[in-house]
DNA sequence: TTGAAAGCGATACCAC
DNA sequence: GTGGTATCGCTTTCAA
């Protein structure tokens, strides 16, 4: 069995509670019996149990909140069964979570929930936030009130928040890009569909597939970059005309929703299987096209990790103090075909 | 905080170690009083803190051991390295594991290990066994004596171990036919290079891509599949020949050891990057080559899950008695290009 | 500055 | 059949 405080406590000649002080530079331990202490755990290579830890601390009632935009849609709501997950987990070990969803992207109902939690007194915060100013000012307030903050899905960069998990989107328009080069004739023509420009995220999934796609295959045209609004109607009517005007087309990058859009059109045309598409989220409607073939691959994001991980990092950091390797958690950028869904 | 075996106790009106008894049918408990409490639970919604559970658990000393062949292989240090994880975090749990990693594959010294590890006294196997009847057979006397026997990496069905866990070696190759239909021009050849014929896994790799690439693109020529008996050297020749003879060669599918010496041919044939290779496993050698551009996609088989996920899976059924869900436990399958590595 | 002791939730052994 | 109790490893009062 591995060694435990109490081991270290009996050669040290002290009590359990005095090693857990030093250990853990808690103080009210004399610098001596500290360095003493420390020497003897480095010696035995003590490893904290963690188990043990997490039913002593289990009393400590600690409180998270979670604040989710655009709950509604189909990705955000992968990402809240990672939130519901964690929460389940994090119960077990004591820790209650207070999860706001909240409906398409409004900076006011956001605010409102932040004081809600604050007046709930929540000791960490994990929020998937609005691109707003007002937003972003808030999260400044409380982040030195002491409450670390995590953001998830989006960035809000300026916020003073701890660290983000999300993906990352420059990455993955290159991974896009690799299998277009992989696909599509070296002559080829290829078209993107973003959702909208202003976007950060989007426009990163564009602007590095457009930089990578010419980079390693400069022999294929890409088609100026349109947005559709995430509306599947508008995407719809953008691939029509891209048919008509581009008889040659080869393949569909979709960088944001719309992605069913794109399929339909494709499908009227009878070009579905054949023009490659790429798009991204493993979503209901996306599993469906992917698995008809109009949907060539897809990039996932790994929704489910998103809503996970935010809450697990406050955990470590809040039990133990323990901060996020980076300011960038960023999930992994898995590929899906219809075969190994 | 959720439900306790303390309230369920009181609000029973009785002790704690009888609910515990009657909760988990352990005996020792009158019928009438069994059911009330089970009756109280259900209604209270209770489930067992997972924590608690691990640590009063952590007294009891049980073993488990770990035996895996061809430990030399890249692909299996990885496993080794679930293996190892897996170890750290239950000997936390106060589990000891016995790992024995026995060099290329060794039915005798398979046996040696097995006789070892009983004698030691373990309370389940896991196995990355040699396919062989002697090894098969053990298995099966061992079973006997009521220690539960996970087979990974390799299975060995007839062996009455309680599950498998590891690739699904059938829907890996027809990913792989999904990913070559995608990339070769629909009147294209592909060459497919095996490690041996005689292999299960292997086989079924080759098989059912095969099968599936023929369904989906029956204009595409696939050539004969020829083994290389895992071996670079072999893979080298056997992919000179197939440039030599087929000079419209599209692809090559590598669905066993020898992906390097593929490389290499199409390297001296300054053909890398402009055939597709698709090959299996995350090592070290298959991402230079992949990065270098010689192998368009790596078909993963998650090795390290594949170590790890046993020896929990054992924990579980010893602990709790909770059976896997399935006779096949199947480890996901991930593809990776050089941007999502 | 230190130690003793009371938990956290579940399990197991030993009396009755 | 049952209840009482010690225990797992750690944290956290509360006294001293």
């Amino acid at each position: 069995m591995a060694v435990t405080l109490k081991q270290i406590a009996e050669i040290a000649g002290v009590s359990r509670g005095t090693v857990d002080r030093a250990l853990h530079n808690r103080g009210r331990v004399s610098p001596e019996v500290a360095e003493r202490v420390r020497q003897i755990a480095q010696e035995l290579g003590y490893q904290p149990n963690e188990v043990g830890q997490a039913l002593a601390r289990s009393r400590r009632q600690i409180k998270l909140g979670v604040v989710l935009q655009s709950a509604e849609t189909p990705t955000m709501k992968i990402v809240a069964q990672g939130v519901r997950q964690a929460a389940q987990t994090l119960e077990k070990q004591g820790i209650e979570v207070l999860f706001r969803p909240i409906e398409s992207v409004d900076a006011m109902r956001e605010l409102e929930c932040l004081d809600e939690l604050l007046t709930a007194g929540i000791h960490g915060l994990a929020i998937a936030p609005a691109d707003d100013p007002s937003v972003c000012e808030r999260l400044g307030q409380i982040a030195e009130r002491d409450i670390p903050i995590i953001t998830f899905n989006a960035d809000l960069p300026q916020s003073k928040r701890m660290c983000f998990v999300g993906q990352d989107n420059d990455r993955a328009g290159r991974t896009a890009a690799g299998l277009m080069a992989m696909m599509v004739p070296q002559n080829g023509t290829v078209a993107a569909i973003t959702g909208h420009l202003c976007n950060d995220g989007h426009r990163a999934r564009c602007g590095s597939f457009a930089d990578e796609l010419s980079r390693i295959a400069p022999g294929i045209t890409l088609l100026p970059v349109q947005p559709c609004s995430d509306r599947d109607d508008c995407a719809y009517e953008l691939t029509c005309n891209l048919l008509r005007e581009h008889p040659g087309l080869s393949a569909i990058y979709v960088a944001a929703n719309g992605q069913h859009g794109v399929c339909e059109a494709l499908r009227a045309a009878e070009l579905d299987g054949t023009l490659r598409v790429i798009a991204y989220d493993v979503t209901r409607q996306n599993i469906d096209d992917l698995k008809q073939g109009a949907i060539s691959i897809l990039i996932d994001q790994k929704a489910q990790e998103q809503g996970y991980r935010p809450l697990m990092l406050l955990r470590d950091y809040l039990f133990s103090g323990t901060l996020p390797n980076s300011e960038f958690y960023y999930t992994g950028i898995t590929l899906k075909t219809r075969y190994n869904l």
